[in-house]
DNA sequence: ACGGCCGTCGCATGATCGTGTGACTAGACG
DNA sequence: CGTCTAGTCACACGATCATGCGACGGCCGT
């Protein structure tokens, strides 16, 4: 979608963070970094969300997961509806396994330890404007334990769904995160004709015209 | 407990890969870095289980989930029921979003994808071996963005919806029985400009940019 | 009375989609 | 050995969609 890497204007960065010094501190950091500038630095939650009726969104949000008011995840959760396009990295020092989960389920971009540096702040912007999501290797670890003990009920088959095939329900789940064929054709290596035929074969199993028919089938019914 | 910097024995590792000229740059360069070596290179899950059978269990797998015979996050689940001490590190050309949500359920300790280049699967190995989670930015980004698809609704009651405008969840509920714009129109007896834009404003209020996307969204939100 | 929101309509352009048609490969099954 | 299925790719045509722009009347709140 969007070339980060050609962008003429800078990242514009909100920090929301109540601790003074350690705002200060962050806000020059990332002002002395190229391709980057603090556009907005608030002590809490509520005064960015009134910000977000005024100023222009911002590309990435820094968000301290301990504010006083209003919690940081749910804070979270507020940003990624108003302005889901905007990025938000965690800034906090827990390491906690059950806040580092919650957040990423609340869609936190990324997940930066306070004690990691002043420094991995500005590399963790980058990361997620390159669409990447910055997270130490230990977060990572533990993002992914807690994935795989989540997991009992991934195998409910048993239904007779309407004899799609593996390709052809990779392709729907696609088609159901809004991508266009092009991007699901770049997505899995394959080319658009290959996609259009397996989406054709699909509208036929389940007996639609158009895409958000599919969709729409495919997600009422569990298909995806 | 066990300080795998000072380990005096070299880490095993198994390639399972079908791509014989990919499998022999990856064999040839985890053998020239130090502290380990591949000790078994299988183009098929099948061959490596009968390995298992024979040969001592590997530290780490490197496993391509597309592989001829059996699928590749079922061989990872056999991985990790037959040798649970094994790391397996996912090694594949896709970054389809549900592949990596469905390997890292399966208990899949990396995700690596191959355009990454095969110097970073030393890395990857090192990592594992240092109880972390090798992932590329891209790939953790999907994580992240599984994971706060699979647990949407926190709040489902205090929260506001999209401020969408009653005719716009109109439009939207026939965008997701499947209807043509023009067929919208017809229904409603208006214009099919006015489809138009009111699907324009809904594309801005849920942040989508494709029909499929929106009808999705509005599914899993539970806006119509 | 004025601004703001809502619903309506129009146009134009380029991108995307649906569909008919045809074809090739690899593996599965008998 | 044929036959079938799944997956792949191609081309072409008309229909449909996304989007930027502009516009108008109605209703509501202050």
């Amino acid at each position: 979608m969007n070339d980060s890497k050609t962008r003429d204007r800078k990242t514009s960065v909100w920090l929301v963070e109540d601790n003074a010094m350690f705002s200060m501190g962050v806000r020059r950091a990332v002002d002395s970094l190229g391709g980057m500038q603090c556009a907005g630095c608030y002590p809490t939650a509520e005064a960015a969300f009134a910000a977000l009726d005024q100023e222009t969104p911002p590309d990435v949000i820094l968000l301290d997961v301990q504010l006083p008011g209003i919690d940081g995840i749910t804070a979270l959760q507020t940003f990624r509806k108003r302005v889901p396009e905007a990025r938000v990295i965690i800034l906090t020092v827990f390491d906690d396994a059950d806040k580092i989960f919650r957040a990423v389920c609340a869609g936190a971009a990324g997940y930066v330890l306070k004690s990691s540096g002043i420094d991995r702040i500005g590399d963790a912007i980058r990361q997620v404007m390159d669409g990447g999501a910055p997270m130490t290797p230990e977060v990572a670890k533990k993002v992914l334990d807690a994935f795989s003990r989540i997991e009992p009920t991934l195998d409910r088959d048993s239904m007779e769904d309407y004899h799609l095939t593996e390709r052809e329900r990779d392709i729907l789940r696609l088609m159901a995160d809004g991508l266009l064929k092009k991007e699901i054709a770049q997505a899995l290596d394959i080319s658009v004709h290959t996609v259009s035929t397996h989406m054709r074969r699909v509208y036929g199993k389940l007996h639609v015209t158009t895409n958000t028919g599919a969709v729409a089938k495919a997600l009422r019914e569990g298909i995806i």
